[in-house]
DNA sequence: AAGCCGATCAACCGCAATGTT
DNA sequence: CAACATTGCGGTTGATCGGCT
């Protein structure tokens, strides 16, 4: 059984195409179209597997291939069709005429995908990204506001509540210390065991799938920790931890259609018109 | 000038889906 | 309906190039 070899590995080159080798393609497409891959190779002249003259043909030398650089436009909807499909490179392909499949998941992958992400954009799920880091940098310059008590009243109508109850996990309400904030990052990032107590660890390791991280433990302890605390509002139903501890890098494409393209309420927020941001900056 | 390194993209690989016998 | 063949697709690799030291 198995499957048979696309092609005969023996005297079949493989390797970047030459100008001749192109040319004959491209001619014998012309007279007899391409037919079958697998046997036109041989009718053509090729010693080239019908595989790697199909993509050569569809990737490369049809005649309507646009070639050149993508305009915004098209990135624009390149990133409007992706949000919606995914990594269905040939579906969005196939709303981009003149580019192929393989084009538009090479100019993602080198350059839209890099743009999203220094845009605080996850090019997977297409919402904004808070960073974890980003997010008890933001937290620990609030609450160590001399003015606290009228920065979290700020806060409650900047930040969604369940951002808001986050940061009541992360930071001490009641005894505002310094030291804590600064040493939340190291905590981040530093795995414990469960048999280990919620004190932060010194060291710093890189976390394993299998490895709670302090973090996680902490956020567990503090949640029982403040439970009964009135200052915030209760997390909602629909919170989940999980999706704030992780951000996949391959995600169910149907959970990003049937929610919606940036449909993520978790970081939805606005400006109270009395608000000064600068307040809050380092 | 030479070596290193990151970015780019053509091409390959393996698997899934679809078509044919 | 099963077995095999073909095509399509997405992930990955590797050659090449340009910038930098």
């Amino acid at each position: 059984m198995g499957r048979s070899p696309c092609c005969d590995k023996n005297g079949v080159k493989k390797g970047p195409w030459t100008a001749e080798e192109d040319q004959k393609l491209i001619d014998y497409i012309r007279f007899h179209g391409p037919g079958n891959w697998r046997i036109l190779p041989k009718n053509a002249g090729l010693q080239r597997c019908g595989k790697s003259c199909r993509l050569r043909w569809t990737n490369y030398l049809r005649p309507d291939i646009k070639r050149g650089r993508f305009s915004f436009e098209e990135e624009e909807t390149i990133i409007q069709l992706h949000s919606v499909m995914g990594n269905k490179w040939s579906a969005i392909a196939a709303r981009l005429p003149g580019r192929t499949d393989n084009e538009i998941k090479n100019h993602w992958n080198t350059h839209i995908r890099k743009r999203l992400i220094r845009s605080g954009i996850d090019p997977v799920t297409h919402s904004p990204r808070i960073d974890l880091l980003d997010l008890s940098s933001l937290l620990g310059a609030l609450f160590n506001q001399p003015n606290f008590s009228s920065a979290a009243t700020h806060a409650s109508s900047l930040l969604n509540p369940d951002v808001l109850r986050l940061a009541s996990l992360l930071l001490p309400l009641q005894n505002p210390n310094p030291v804590y904030s600064s040493n939340l990052d190291q905590n981040l990032q530093t795995p414990i065991t469960s048999s280990e107590s919620s004190q932060p660890q010194a060291e710093s390791t890189t976390p394993t799938n299998n490895e709670t991280s302090s973090f996680e433990l902490m956020m567990n302890a503090r949640l029982d920790d403040v439970a009964s605390a009135d200052v915030l509002p209760p997390l909602s139903e629909s919170f989940d931890l999980d999706s704030l501890m992780s951000t996949p890098m391959s995600s169910p494409q149907q959970d990003s259609i049937e929610a919606g393209a940036n449909s993520s309420s978790f970081f939805d927020f606005g400006f109270p018109e009395d608000f000064i941001l600068d307040d809050f900056m380092f």
